[in-house]
DNA sequence: GCATGCTACCTTGTAACGCAAGGTAGCATG
DNA sequence: CATGCTACCTTGCGTTACAAGGTAGCATGC
């Protein structure tokens, strides 16, 4: 399959995407947002996970509180930020500019 | 403007995809390649594309020729191989999923 | 109350990649 | 034959994902 390290270049740069989307709505931990994106076919490890986050967060995209849990030890729970929604509203417009491009260079293929 | 490293990681991920595409029904060469990329949206310089080629190349998905130019130096004429459409359609499969993955993200902060 | 195990955090080392900058050489032009 | 343009390619740097390994809080069983 010579197509994969092509195919998770594709998912790798539409991560930080899909993590800042599924922090807008909701505080999650790093093992609920790592379940999360695996229920979106989006595979990751948590050593991927954590230097992106802290990039994030010093980036003041991401906030975290400490949380306590019932079960173990305390979590940091991640949220966006003011400036994270912003951002967040930029990724959203590229994210269809990018949709668009290749769109057209799809149909381009096909009418030529 | 904070989501601009963000924005060309988006870009990055699916240039490979781009170019396979460009590739699938003409011949070009770098320069064309180039050109056309920029009228999608996506730039590049040719010292991104050429190791990029080059590897593509290796891994049989590209095949190039040389032809003789009207005015300058020679040119290498790049197209698909074999291996290279059907490397072509697993990568349009997995954008589609990739896309349902991100629809399916921002689908969710949406409605809960 | 100590040992074991689980969970959650984080770091380190490696390899891949894009990109800017710089380099070589064919070919045309005055 | 010198200058400039075009096309090819390489080098060095910074960033990133990922695997592997490490630390420590907390619960559980003895």
């Amino acid at each position: 399959m010579k197509a994969k390290n092509t195919i998770s270049q594709m998912r790798r740069g539409i991560l930080e995407f899909c993590i800042i989307s599924l922090l807008a709505d909701h505080e999650v931990y790093t093992a609920e947002l790592i379940d999360r994106l695996k229920a979106a076919n989006l595979l990751v490890t948590d050593g991927t996970l954590y230097p992106l986050l802290s990039r994030l967060q010093k980036s003041d995209i991401l906030q975290y509180r400490w949380e306590e849990s019932e079960s173990g030890p305390p979590r940091k729970y991640y949220s966006l930020t003011d400036e994270g929604r912003e951002v967040l509203a930029e990724l959203d417009l590229s994210w269809q500019e990018i949709n668009g491009s290749v769109e057209q260079i799809r149909r381009g293929n096909k009418s030529e």
